[in-house]
DNA sequence: TCTGCGTTATGACGTTACGTCAGGGTCAAG
DNA sequence: CTTGACCCTGACGTAACGTCATAACGCAGA
């Protein structure tokens, strides 16, 4: 039975803090005293610790409210496995800070050898530090095993890469809406290989990954709360309409 | 000359940003069309791209523009120190993501052996996370060889070496004070006596390294500006009285 | 018993770095 | 001449607390 500040002590923290865990109902103590003090028990302690390690991780109170109340309903078995998945995001962490690191050598010796305009310096780390942040929030998207797998493929990812990707999908895009225009059914020969061409093209992402597929998915599911400004305006033309999506998954007999 | 849109696009921002950066005096256009629209150059870019590296960091857009208008006088040709300065920085905290991963692993290895309860388990890690929380916003006192030293010297900080140091300045500051009370001269042999034990002690925490000695000064000029709470009040009550201060700082005839 | 200091509670405004409308001009194209 | 795409300036919303302000509680010493 501790009071607020002994409590808050213990776990490092200050007093509003637990004034506002509070508030929110992030984290009530047990009981309150017959005067209206907050009294915790050691209990509380493991909560509050639970919370100021996913705050560590970058997670929000809201979040962290959500996945308390839904995970404490789990066994606990999992524990272990909870502890490696947030171990994996602090792995990703790291790794993106080691690829800035390269970045600003590269940029730093090549400074050194060519006195390039200093401009262009930032250049290239900045897009190391772009790609990190929107890498950033996919990750609750994707499985740890997924993320991996997209590491492992990253090394394939050069701009060149890119544009054919882009020029491929467009063209799919096209001989999709195509065949809608021309009333072609999904189940016909043409609409199942225009399928199969699709999954083909998606496989290029996923590396045939199951687990990359269904973050993908997971991800393409939730575009409704996709931070604004994610996808460029010409990125925004480049998205499937949706009648493409639901003619493919017909032609796949998903729907 | 690009229009606000075009430019935020080369930068990766939001045009809310540059319009933020723009009021609060970090960043405005070269000069404005006469319809009032931002009008950018290239010169801009690099700015911005100096800004936004700074924000990575974590630096506040405040400490930025105080950063970006003192160090604007400096001659460029400390570019390649700066850009080195700020790797330590990211060293920094990979290194410490590295050590709360470790943590991570030897409390799921220790789970794994004996089934502990597991709130014991978060302990440790959290005390890792405390200290990096902590060591990070100290980083603008200490140069980067400062910190490396001190990170060298980090091992030998185990409880009970922190204890009975603690001890030794308690006694200390006892010696001192005791010695004020009975009006002996700073300049005298006890006074400077007591003064070569003191610098003894801070060596203990340099470990000699003047470069530390300097940021450890530099911390304790500007504790007036400490987060609050970063000195618990029974640490607070082992920090040196100011007379005690001035007492040693007399005996080393350094005033 | 009164006084004083430390602790606690609630309420409310301040802060940082923008996001997100709202209301209203600008400009080239159809 | 009206769109549609940009641009402007407010101005309020947000997250996670920090920082007073005000008031009651509690315990020790005079």
């Amino acid at each position: 039975m501790l009071r607020i500040q002994q409590f808050a002590k213990l776990a490092n923290v200050t007093v509003r803090t637990l004034h506002h865990y509070d508030r929110i109902g992030l984290l009530s103590p047990t009981l309150r005293s017959a005067n209206g003090y907050r009294l915790y028990r050691m209990e509380d302690l493991a909560q509050l610790e639970r919370i100021l390690f996913l705050r560590y991780l970058g997670i929000s109170l809201r979040e962290i409210a959500d996945l308390l109340a839904t995970g404490a309903q789990l066994p606990e078995q999992d524990l272990a496995a909870t502890l490696a998945r947030q171990a994996s995001v602090l792995r990703q962490r790291r790794d993106g800070i080691d690829r800035v690191l390269h970045a600003i050598d590269r940029a730093s010796t090549a400074m050194k050898k060519n006195d390039k305009p200093d401009w262009s310096l930032y250049q290239t780390i900045l897009e190391e530090i772009h790609m990190q942040e929107t890498q950033d929030w996919t990750q609750k998207y994707y499985s740890p095993e997924a993320q991996q797998a997209i590491e492992e493929r990253r090394p394939l990812w050069n701009p060149e890469m890119q544009a054919k990707v882009t020029a491929d999908w467009q063209q799919m895009y096209a001989d999709v809406q195509s065949a809608i225009d021309r009333n072609v059914e999904p189940v016909s020969d043409e609409g199942k290989a225009l399928a199969a061409r699709w999954m083909k093209l998606v496989e290029g992402f996923t590396g045939g990954n199951p687990a990359v597929l269904e973050g993908l998915n997971k991800l393409y599911a939730d575009r409704a709360n996709w931070p604004s400004g994610t996808v460029s305006p010409e990125a925004e033309k480049n998205m499937p309409k949706p009648e493409l999506m639901i003619f493919i998954r017909a032609a796949l007999g998903k729907a």
